[in-house]
DNA sequence: TATTGACATGAAGCGCGCTTCATAGTTTAT
DNA sequence: ATAAACTATGAAGCGCGCTTCATGTCAATA
């Protein structure tokens, strides 16, 4: 069992977002103590967890509560929840791939520049060059 | 030389956006024909599709501003760029591998349930239990 | 000539994901 | 017993990245 700021520490969110995440329902009710205290069990935590490798997939919160009813309704949204998590992974793959097509780009870049810096004429390059000369391959 | 709309078919950014790169300064200003109106020209395109790859890679607008600033700025300037760059570098290589964890689990969790989905016990198992499965590995 | 449509502008608005605030009760340490 | 630290709540606020709105000018068409 953890207190609110345990829990903050053990999963690095504040003590605010998990209330927040719990206000939108993407974190079951936490069970309180006889005043009113929020008691996180490992469970929940684990939950969190979960919660926030979502997050890091840049899921939004409004996917991962849909993800989240159907979870908590069981065994019959199973297909559901497939298609659900299906759905998340090709987002990703997205993300990712449009993130490597901008490494790509950026890599180049850089090493336009690092050629830049070694020729004593890189005075002579203008902004309007540059992006074409890494773009289009010197 | 193209029109406000085709700028925007072009590079599949609305007018709006447009307008608002070149309002932040991520664009340089675009001249306009006797009568106000903006025309682009190839290397306007060019320069908003750099723009475009920054954002892609979730670079906020205001370092792209930072950057741009010393782009316009020129030679001088090209060691922090540089610098820049680099950054930028790291930043998307930390998300990719944010995405990559993210990804790894989500894909042991769609695993997962398709084993569930063969298994006709899959109504057994409850939500506590799920995640915890698919991610110690069942 | 009247209308449609593209363009311009500044200001306001919006959805997202939190964070902060104001207020108040509880627990712990001194 | 008093102060410091932790907790709770609802509401408001915030930064980001656009988008929409209200208003008006100009251009081409029917």
């Amino acid at each position: 069992m953890y207190s609110a700021k345990e829990a903050a520490e053990i999963t690095g969110l504040s003590t605010a977002t998990l209330r927040y995440y719990e206000r939108e329902k993407l974190i079951p009710q936490i069970t309180r103590t006889y005043q009113k205290y929020r008691q996180y069990t490992d469970t929940d935590i684990e939950w969190i967890k979960m919660i926030q490798c979502m997050r890091m997939a840049n899921i939004p919160i409004r996917s991962i509560k849909q993800y989240v009813e159907l979870l908590i309704q069981g065994g019959k949204t199973l297909k559901q929840r497939y298609d659900m998590v299906q759905g998340h992974i090709k987002d990703i793959e997205n993300q990712m791939t449009n993130l490597q097509n901008a490494l790509n780009l950026t890599q180049k870049k850089l090493v336009f520049y690092r050629e830049l810096i070694k020729e004593p004429s890189y005075k002579e390059i203008t902004y309007m060059e540059e992006w074409k000369m890494f773009k289009h391959g010197n």
